[in-house]
RNA sequence: GGCAGGGUAGCUCAGGUGGUUAGAGCACGGCACUCAUAAUGCCGGGGUCGUGGGUUCGAGUCCCACCCCUGCUACCA
């Protein structure tokens, strides 16, 4: 089970401020580094920022600084608001790194050397949009005008550019499929990698003319030109340059045991990328996982859609284990999902404060009331039994097996809090507590919910890393809760634990700020 | 257009190979309890299972048609 374990979200593109959709990925990878420490492994956690191409050019420009100086600002904004979400990455990567340009540049040598062929030169031609810098499709063509600037004539250009031989790798890729299923999850993007390819994969261009804004591309053209390199043949090669390709050490991590993306650039991960690093004769990652997205107000929250939901606001509402809490309980990391201010109200109240943080304070309450908040020692019982079945759910859920299904963990430690509730009202240690004849039975009570409320904690510290410490403290947990291991989890024994009811894990106010 | 997935209680969803009164959580109503953040537990109301046909003793579950939604259909990222 232990063993290293190398995990990347998708860079994210530096053409604006980070929405909730960057950060459900992020929390969503976030769970999954954490369980893996949980387990036991050396983790390596990897995220970043995509900061070359037209787009951010543009942008800059549109601010009238230069390009370099926008990245840099926008990554501080990423980096800020991954640290108000607890996002614990090892390593924040970005596509203007000397060390990353070098390393996409070895790499992209390195096809070349390995497979001469793979790159050839092709002239391109279409209608090209000054206003856009792009060549346009027909379908974004109105009137013989760029929707987007019908003020503008459209030129008939002809490009020269690098092309790579994707076509090449069809069966190669067809054969990774068939022989590793779990390549590629979920199944629907799975199936919808395999039809495409079932039509065949046609070369890409991998260079722009235009495109100064660009890591340059290391082969010159026949005409004597170095073209800007392709933003995804710059961006895709950052999972391996962060290893400090092409030093001899990037093998001691790579390759990759899991590339979260969203399910938008499953092509790019499951088709384009694996294409590359055969043609560079290096190994593929393990898995990819394309996650869905999270819907707003019945809207998709698109890069480009301008989301009227402030991650800062959704942050500042209960703070920030909350909200990874919420998104990923509501929305299936499998699929899509929605977000709405009704609902996290509802799923906070019901589940945090009334379920969760509640049977907390009942608990830890009655330790302290009945028995100097000292836990008492007692034998396991039929709540550590059932419990243990639930845990089984959450591994399954977690351990990759199936996949990355963080709403189904999340499930089965409410069933396990909800049974909690059930066994104080059951067990009603209040009345135990009037009879000193029963006060064996109050200890093995109170014994009972201690050890499942550690458990939660540990449980939850993927999912809530401050609450699941604060948590700990309350119960007087040794050490930090972050240092514990799932496989000695059933085995976790409250007994003398000193706990401190502090204040409310959930309050029902909602804070001003968190 | 093609391919894939889906339309089940107000909301989010479960419902292998067809079989007694269609389930869960949240929301809603009643009761109980008092340890607790007026929290918790128990009980309950609520669905012609997208539409119309068909197969069958019997279909949410199989077949056909239709309607609607979502994704993919390759070089913005």
């Amino acid at each position: 089970m232990a063993g290293r374990f190398y995990v990347t979200t998708a860079i994210d593109y530096a053409n604006g401020d980070p929405h909730i959709g960057h950060a459900y990925e992020k929390i969503g990878a976030d769970v999954i580094a954490r369980y893996r420490r949980l387990a036991g492994d050396d983790v390596h956690f990897l995220t970043g920022m995509d900061e070359h191409g037209q787009k951010v050019a543009q942008a800059a420009a549109e601010r009238g600084i230069a390009p370099q100086a926008f990245v840099d600002d926008i990554a501080g904004r990423f980096q800020a608001m991954w640290k108000a979400l607890d996002i614990s990455y090892d390593q924040f990567i970005r596509t203007t790194d000397p060390a990353h340009k070098a390393g996409a540049r070895a790499l992209i040598k390195r096809i070349h050397d390995s497979s001469p062929d793979d790159f050839y030169e092709r002239t391109y031609e279409g209608w090209y949009c000054v206003g856009c810098e792009l060549f346009k499709r027909e379908n974004e063509i109105a009137d013989g005008k760029c929707v987007l600037h019908p003020t503008r004539e459209l030129q008939w250009t002809e490009e020269r550019n690098w092309f790579f031989r994707l076509s090449r790798y069809g069966d190669f890729l067809k054969r990774l499929f068939a022989e590793r299923p779990d390549f590629l999850q979920p199944e629907a993007r799975r199936n919808e990698m395999l039809g495409l390819l079932a039509e065949g994969a046609e070369d890409i261009s991998i260079t722009r003319s235009r495109l100064a804004w660009a890591i340059p591309f290391p082969i010159a053209s026949s005409g004597g030109e170095t073209q800007g390199t392709w933003v995804w043949f710059d961006a895709l090669p950052n999972y391996l340059t962060a290893t400090g390709y092409p030093d001899r050490s990037w093998r001691e991590r790579w390759p990759a045991d899991l590339h979260v993306i969203g399910k938008d650039i499953t092509r790019l991960h499951a088709i384009v990328w694996p294409a590359m690093l055969q043609a560079a004769e290096l190994p593929l990652p393990r898995r990819v996982w394309a996650h869905g997205f999270v819907n707003f107000a019945g809207e998709r929250l698109s890069k480009s859609a301008g989301a009227k939901l402030d991650v800062a606001e959704a942050i500042a509402r209960y703070g920030a284990d909350a909200l990874r809490y919420f998104l990923l309980r509501e929305v299936p990391f499998d699929a899509d999902g929605n977000f709405s201010w009704e609902r996290f109200d509802e799923r906070y109240t019901a589940d945090l404060a009334n379920a969760l943080g509640n049977l907390a304070s009942r608990s830890i309450a009655m330790v302290e009331r009945y028995r100097g908040a000292i836990v008492p020692p007692g034998p396991r019982t039929a709540l550590d039994d059932a419990d243990a079945v639930d845990l089984a759910a959450y591994h399954a859920a977690l351990d990759g097996s199936r996949g990355y299904l963080h709403h189904e963990a999340l499930q089965a430690v409410w069933r396990m809090v909800a049974r909690g509730n059930e066994y104080v009202d059951h067990q009603a240690p209040w009345k135990q507590a009037r009879d000193p004849a029963l006060a064996a039975a109050l200890d093995e009570t109170l014994a009972s919910l201690m050890r499942q409320l550690a458990r939660f904690a540990v449980l939850l510290q993927p999912f809530m890393p401050g609450k699941a410490a604060a948590l700990w403290r309350q119960l007087g947990g040794p050490g930090d809760v972050a240092a514990q291991r799932f496989a000695d989890l059933m085995a976790l024994d409250a007994t003398a634990w000193h706990v401190a009811k502090g204040d409310s894990l959930f309050p029902k106010e909602r804070a001003a700020t968190s």
